[in-house]
DNA sequence: TGTACATCAGTGAACGCGCGTTCACTGATGTAC
DNA sequence: TGTACATCAGTGAACGCGCGTTCACTGATGTAC
């Protein structure tokens, strides 16, 4: 086993800190993510915390990464191959709606932290990459302002994944007004 | 004087503390809104506080109340007389984001605060009053789901009014974006 | 007019609490010889 | 094979801090007689 890396079980540790983070923050939010939560929820000491990550801050950062991970995933494997437009952009939003639903930490981590102002700015970094994906689609639509349609959609997207979230499942009224905002059918 | 009724000094006082709310949420965010930090921006013992405000969400809540005031009325004097359909949603939303680039405490308030699980519910309630403003609008263009597009509207503006706080001006583009998916012109 | 009392906004020290972070230490595992 | 050492994840007590809230008290003002 090489020294320099971290062990299995060191990694083992590392994913179940993590998993509790995200368990944390569908009970409490982002707010009442604390170290001490996330470490009683994980069985672990304090001090084991700080093995693993630097600040909460740094914590909360490499939850928000998996998580968009995830998402860009879930994205483009349901765009691959459809044409930029309006129904690649749909495509894209509903692959996000039904990952969120199926995640229900996605409300602290893609929702509060963005208007938390002490969060770190690579969080919404990950926010703006992902709204730049609808800027191609904009464009081949003939839209002099893509950039800022694709905010627009991004924001939509979050507002029905809130209200599903809340819901408890899909809200189809929501879904059909946003096709409809898009210019679909 | 009535005994029962606060004096004019208690109101001063009263006001001088949301004054004093608005500032250090400006400044630090909803989550930085402690009652430390408004009485000392306010200049007054913390127990005063206590003598107007019962806990800190009650605080936190009139604060809301009285931003949420002051948009409807803009809102409705923006849009008195101008028929139900794409025009009038369009002017009200501009005069709230108007109103928003004004009041830099807009951001804690209307945007942090929707987020919160932690917050009450009061708050999410003025929000939907808000959005609903849209619905006759949305019904006289003939669209099937008015309420979900009333909730989208109110998300799209929200998404402007952070971007433009953050710019520091107006952004034309996002209007643009705006008016275009509401079908203006 | 003077005195006693009631009212009530305002005060600030003190409370317990949970927070993020630190640190000297443990103990298991792998390596060198 | 046995021994000494290095590594490193893990531990948990302890830290200082800012938080929201309480409470006995002050002092100015208005009222009653």
């Amino acid at each position: 086993m090489p020294s320099q890396a971290p062990t299995s079980a060191g990694l083992r540790t590392h994913e179940a800190l993590l998993d509790a983070g995200i368990e944390v923050a569908e009970e409490h939010g982002l707010t009442g993510l604390s170290v001490n939560r996330v470490v009683a929820r994980a069985g672990v000491a304090k001090g084991t915390f700080y093995v693993h990550f630097a600040t909460r801050e740094a914590f909360i950062d490499a939850l928000h990464e998996r998580f968009h991970g995830r998402v860009l995933e879930a994205v483009e494997a349901a765009t691959a191959g459809v044409p930029a437009g309006a129904e690649r952009i749909c495509r894209g939003a509903e692959a996000y709606l039904d990952l969120c639903l199926a995640d229900r930490a996605v409300k602290a981590l893609a929702l509060e932290a963005r208007s938390d102002p002490s969060l770190s700015a690579s969080m919404s970094k990950r926010h703006e990459r992902f709204a730049a994906s609808a800027i191609p689609s904009f464009r081949a639509m003939g839209w002099p302002d893509a950039p800022a349609a694709a905010q627009l959609v991004a924001a939509m997207t979050a507002e029905i994944a809130i209200r599903e979230l809340e819901a408890g499942r899909r809200l189809p009224a929501a879904r059909r007004s946003f096709r409809r905002f898009i210019g679909v059918e």
